[in-house]
RNA sequence: GGGGCCGUAGCUCAAUUGGCUAGAGCAUCGGACUGUCGAUCCGAAGGUUGAGGGUUCGAGUCCCUUCGGCCUCGCCA
């Protein structure tokens, strides 16, 4: 076999005359009865051969053969490309290699489809073919990001003296939080273990362990529905340190975060970052991970619609609501009415919003007035009013709902995005990092009348805010803090209650008994009781830095072999049925199995 | 569990109100061609229109069922 000397994106003018040797993929050919091209193609780039039927006809011979995908090796010299017959494309489009030798390593079938044009293919198609997806230069680029990045995760952990540990893939199932997936075992009939949904309380028992700095990169499962951006299987840079507060952890992550855009982009993150209350987040964006590449801010105007005469609004208020929009620059020209009472309305009405009010701005004899549904209800004050509480120009358009701030800011939140995405209101290469802080630790759940974490039940209040624990849950503050980009979360942690009192008291509070705080977390509890040490940590979405970075909006796109939307894996067919043996093994068995044995026999047929 | 979009040749797409033998480009196969790089030129082959049922003289097109993919609400401590 010829082996090669030098990879296909390597070779430049400077090697002239050397005699190489290239193997790889055949990319595309080029045939003219006498000269034959082939673009040679391995993970590093394109290089073009040639093959002259006079010099080396043995090689002509076997390349006018040669189809698409064909693995090939050929051995030949280095020359320049003559005077207008570079390739400006092609990093070696300078030179080529005449080829004296080739050795057809491998044929292949005609791809289902072709290499260079997949972007525009079925992904369907790409993913039950995924080893030929996987060719693309797009693909290939992002697996190397991906690389790139644990590795520089690795060296900047490894640096500050943390250690990377595995933990354990098949772990205790927690009810809380997302639905597991269990793993049967065979040892113990009837019991299961679940696969993790994050490490949380290893790497917490970690810290009571000593351990100081852990870090690891780590598979994590959630069996809930996947999304654009989300795989039930994922992986979670997961981060825990001893002895540190918020700003210890916050510090270490937005130098983390800082070195990976400056490797990967180039582009210079500045840390310190940005900080956000989440108070300020929900009042002014509506949800606790804002884009914050444009402005466009949600107003509350309750104090003035009160005053209206128009009762969706006067009647939310009065129910405790709030009356809350925002207000589009230049909206009123390119959304017409139709645009806003279909589209708008029913995008909102897909995240519960009720109905969508709006009016336009107009200015007459130096005063606003307003144009469309809403302007009779409201007085001139009141107009000036909401003019200057949104900043409103002439030909703006405001939104508003009347709701429970709650929905309100649920609908308001995705309709800022929308429309700052249909309006191009911001330069999709710009990176715009927050760190949301001071969430509140509980959020009352009036279904289950109890407290529910907003983070988990291991963040630990701000310490000013413990005597609230009594008093006035809902007001208390958590330590705990989310990273947000371009209105993606990327990671977030907390400092967690290291005192079993605390922790004790948090589980009362999210209605966990003692009893079942024992079964479900008594090991850790019990860690607790022997000096563990104050600490915290964070985890963050590996996945979706990788998106951020290749600019993708589809995970899938950074996932060497990702599942479906419904948890399928085209390219080896899983989940799939296993054999009665196996089930009997683990004294399992299906219910189509025992519905076949409760159904009666035979007579039923026929 | 709910809502939306989609499925036609190997691939990407087209096919007027339901109306001729379901077309085109690329790929494939055969031929021509010594400087191409989306090579070019000539020719050929390629279809259970995702599957099943229905309406109709006639269905890619309309209706029902079903399978699959994507987006999304719920869900994701």
């Amino acid at each position: 076999m010829l082996k090669r000397t030098h990879n296909c994106g390597q070779l430049r003018l400077k090697d002239v005359g050397k005699k190489v040797t290239l193997a790889g993929w055949v990319h595309s050919y080029r045939d003219h009865g006498g000269l034959v091209f082939i673009d040679l193609r391995d993970k590093e780039g394109l290089t073009q051969l040639v093959f002259n039927p006079e010099k080396q006809p043995e090689a002509h011979k076997s390349a006018r053969t040669a189809r698409c995908e064909w693995v090939i090796a050929a051995k030949g010299v280095v020359q320049p490309r003559s005077e207008g017959m570079a390739n400006p494309k092609l990093p070696t489009g300078q030179i080529e290699v005449a080829v004296q030798q080739l050795e057809v390593l491998n044929i292949s079938k005609t791809p289902p489809f072709e290499i260079g044009e997949a972007d525009k293919i079925n992904e369907e198609l790409r993913l039950a073919n995924r080893y030929i997806d996987l060719r693309r230069h797009k693909m290939q680029e992002n697996l190397r990001i991906r690389h790139r990045v644990t590795k520089v995760v690795r060296d900047h952990f490894d640096r500050l003296g943390f250690l990377e540990i595995e933990t354990p893939m098949l772990a205790k199932s927690t009810p809380e939080g997302a639905r597991d997936f269990l793993v049967p075992s065979r040892l113990h009939k009837n019991c299961f273990y679940a696969l993790p949904q994050s490490p949380q309380l290893f790497k917490q028992i970690l810290m009571v362990s000593g351990v100081d700095k852990y870090f690891q990169i780590v598979r994590c499962f959630r069996d809930e529905d996947p999304r654009a951006d989300r795989q039930a299987e994922f992986t979670q840079i997961d981060v825990e340190m001893s002895f540190v507060d918020s700003n210890d952890v916050i510090g270490v992550h937005e130098n983390l975060l800082a070195k990976i855009w400056n490797k990967i982009l180039g582009v210079d993150v500045k840390a310190p970052m940005r900080r956000m209350t989440y108070k300020e987040a929900m009042d002014n964006y509506g949800t606790d991970r804002p884009d914050l590449r444009f402005d466009m801010k949600l107003k509350d105007i309750s104090d003035i619609a009160k005053m209206s005469t128009f009762e969706v609004f006067t009647k939310a208020i009065e129910a405790g609501g709030v009356v809350k929009g925002l207000c589009v620059a230049g909206g009123s020209e390119k959304y017409t009415r139709s645009d806003i009472e279909k589209t708008l309305t029913e995008f909102v009405k897909d995240y519960g919003a009720k109905g969508l009010m709006w009016a336009k701005v107009k200015k007459e004899n130096d005063k606003f007035v307003l144009v469309g549904g809403l302007a009779k209800f409201f007085g001139d004050e009141q107009i000036q009013q909401i003019a200057k509480r949104f900043s409103s120009k002439e030909g703006d358009l405001l939104l508003l709902i009347a709701d429970g701030e709650k929905n309100a800011n649920k609908a308001l939140a995705p309709l800022r995005c929308k429309l700052a995405k249909d309006l191009k209101l911001y330069d999709e290469k710009a990176f715009e990092f927050v760190w949301i802080v001071e969430f509140p630790l509980l959020e009352w759940n009036e279904d289950q009348k109890r407290y529910d974490s907003l983070h988990h039940p291991f963040t630990s209040p701000v310490p000013e805010d413990l005597e609230k624990l009594e008093s006035d849950p809902v007001n208390i503050r958590s330590q705990a803090y989310d990273i947000v980009v371009n209105g993606a979360e990327i990671g977030g942690g907390s400092i967690r209650i290291h005192k079993p009192k605390v922790q004790q008291k948090v589980f009362e509070l999210l209605k966990i008994s003692r009893k079942q705080a024992q079964q479900r977390f008594g090991f850790f509890l019990r860690a607790l009781e022997y000096g563990a040490p104050p600490h915290g940590g964070i985890a963050l979405g590996l996945d979706r830095i990788i998106m951020l970075l290749t600019g993708t909006e589809n995970i899938r796109d950074v996932i060497a072999f990702p599942k479906t939307q419904r948890g399928q894996c085209l390219l080896t067919d899983a989940p799939s049925e296993v054999d009665q043996r196996q089930l009997d093994e683990l004294n399992l068995r299906t219910q189509r199995h025992s519905h076949a044995v409760e159904q009666p026999p035979e007579e039923q047929k026929q």
